[in-house]
DNA sequence: TATTAGCACTCAACACATGAGAGTGCTAAC
DNA sequence: GTTAGCACTCTCATGTGTTGAGTGCTAATA
């Protein structure tokens, strides 16, 4: 698929003017407003080329052309110029960081919603994922004789707590001691970099100690080490749904409906999640009824481990380079906070 | 305002028959389906006498009649039936509590979802209330010089954790300190029935050891007290704007607008929360952006102390007799999981 | 050979008209 | 007090004509 200058210079063209309003672009318009330099009927020509190799469509015959999704892939892969962050947004974003939210989980939701209304698209976030962060302190605290709370506290400030039942009650003295192993053997690890060696090692000291189990001890640990996927923060669904695509008929129910089932969000954050910047389109994200979106996402690093994902959806009309400028700032922003 | 017998009857028949069908329902249909014994010419004469009152209204001069909220309001304080809870809805009901999930928080957002499903309308909750319940153990952790996470635990099973930043770095025998302290005076309390004497007391013993500040103190302990509103979970959006109402237009937008201001949901579950079951109907919602709608709900109480407030927000045209029956079960079945 | 002007053609969008149908309000009869 | 009858109203669906943007093709041009 080799493109001549010319016929780059229209694709983008195209892909732009339709970015910015949302109407199909004719040959006419292109040839006044994008200097093109040559006459409509030409435009027109390589419009039809353009269309043959697949990178522009038709919604009807006598309409302007809209780039297809391979037609957008082209323009964001190719084309798109890279632009810096938008210095309001970026604005935005400082003033919500400098409220010095208590928790860093909260000051990242807030965040969330703050790149939703700069934006006007949706954000999606998953992490920051505790167990990608060094263990600081791990407390366990019986709520009843059946019951635990464990408290976990990385060294970066995270923190979560998640309730385990026990198989068979236990003592204040029991849980004490496995709390101290546990703090012993595990300060300053990485949760989700144990070995089964290192889990096996825990295991064995607890199990040698307090005549116990070993089977329900096991499952205990697993519940302290596994995280759960971190639901994901969206919103700002408002404003995507006022985007003129989804106005029309039951267009935005189908998109409603893509998002309202939260597995597949986790899923759509995870595509071919090995570059940095990462742009989906429409149908690349696999999903019939979001086949009119597009998400941009990074992932977000804290000590060279993958700390979680921010994605930003849209209609697949998004404008991208500035989304992808803001997101790369977004995301260095959440490394700084989470390395504190 | 006084109603004979025959207009209360036609009514509960046009109320009855719009809830079903979503179209506004004409003398005809009323004298065929619904038994009044009188032709049609003389509901059209009462229903014009219920206009009047202000009890029915009419889109437009020769559509059939629709209830206005005062209408719905007569309808669902005189002229609804009483239902038992639907089966099919209680078994799933019971079946998500059968999961048996850990988390009781986790168990009531699950429920919250289930009750959206079976109804087909958005569930709101707020709570459950951690300062509603028996205090059973408060944790200190350091999470770094100055910053303590704070676990709260309550005697039936619920659990929180905050971050408190402190105004000066705290050794760990003071964190230790402080933590013996309030469990020793706060352990069986009811966080948000403390006097302030019994406040002045704890931060008197706490001031008096340490060698600290008052005004430092009374902070943390404000915030170890002090529970935030517990955001109000929602789901179900999704088959609410599926409603007819929600079709034309932006409708949906305004809908969708009105219930993203978060806090504004919270207050909507306030809304003269004296009674028992409590059904707000269109404009008495006071938002302008929701007066298509109208919210079902109910307290929830644990040793009749409020806990927390399960809402049903639907189309005003919403199955009143059947989400309230729901409702009912619903907030009783919340007590017997609280109460454990 | 690449480009352009010209022209017939297509199709969405809008405005307007028309008819059917449901339902009302009113009046006069029962 | 109730009912039948009838003219009237207004929505909704359907159809028709017009407009305008835009295309595709052809023939002329550089």
């Amino acid at each position: 698929m080799d493109l001549s200058n010319r016929q780059m210079q229209i694709l983008q063209a195209v892909v732009k003017s339709y970015i910015l309003s949302g109407v199909p672009v004719g040959s006419r318009t292109l040839a006044r407003h994008a200097d093109i330099g040559v006459s409509a009927a030409t435009i027109r020509n390589e419009m039809a080329d353009l269309e043959e190799i697949g990178l522009l469509e038709h919604p009807y015959t006598s309409s302007g052309r809209i780039p297809s999704d391979a037609g957008y892939r082209v323009y964001v892969d190719n084309l798109m110029p890279q632009v810096s962050p938008d210095v309001l947004a970026v604005a935005r974003i400082e003033a919500e960081i400098d409220q010095r939210v208590h928790e860093k989980e909260q000051l990242i939701r807030n965040l969330a919603d703050t790149l939703s209304e700069v934006t006007s698209y949706t954000t999606i976030i998953s992490g920051p994922y505790v167990n990608a962060c060094a263990l600081r302190e791990i407390m366990l605290v019986p709520a009843n004789e059946n019951t635990l709370v464990v408290l976990i506290v990385t060294d970066n400030g995270l923190t979560t707590h998640k309730t385990i039942r026990l198989p068979s009650a236990m003592s204040v003295e029991e849980v004490g001691f496995i709390n101290r192993v546990l703090n012993e053997s595990l300060r300053g690890k990485y949760l989700n970099e144990l070995s089964d060696a290192d889990i096996e090692r825990v295991l064995w000291r607890i199990s040698n100690h307090l005549n116990r189990e070993d089977l329900a001890m096991k499952q205990l640990m697993e519940r302290v080490i596994h995280t759960d996927p971190k639901a994901v923060v969206s919103d700002g669904l408002l404003s995507v749904l006022s985007q003129p695509e989804f106005r029309t008929g039951d267009r935005h129910l189908d998109l409603l409906e893509a998002i309202n089932s939260k597995g597949n969000l986790l899923s759509l954050l995870a595509i071919g999640l090995n570059t940095h910047v990462n742009v989906v389109i429409g149908q690349e994200l696999n999903d019939e009824k979001m086949s009119a979106c597009s998400i941009v996402k990074v992932p977000y690093y804290l000590d060279n481990r993958l700390a979680g994902v921010i994605g930003v959806l849209g209609p697949k009309r998004m404008a991208y380079s500035r989304v992808i400028a803001l997101l790369n700032y977004v995301s260095q922003r959440f490394e700084d906070i989470l390395q504190e």
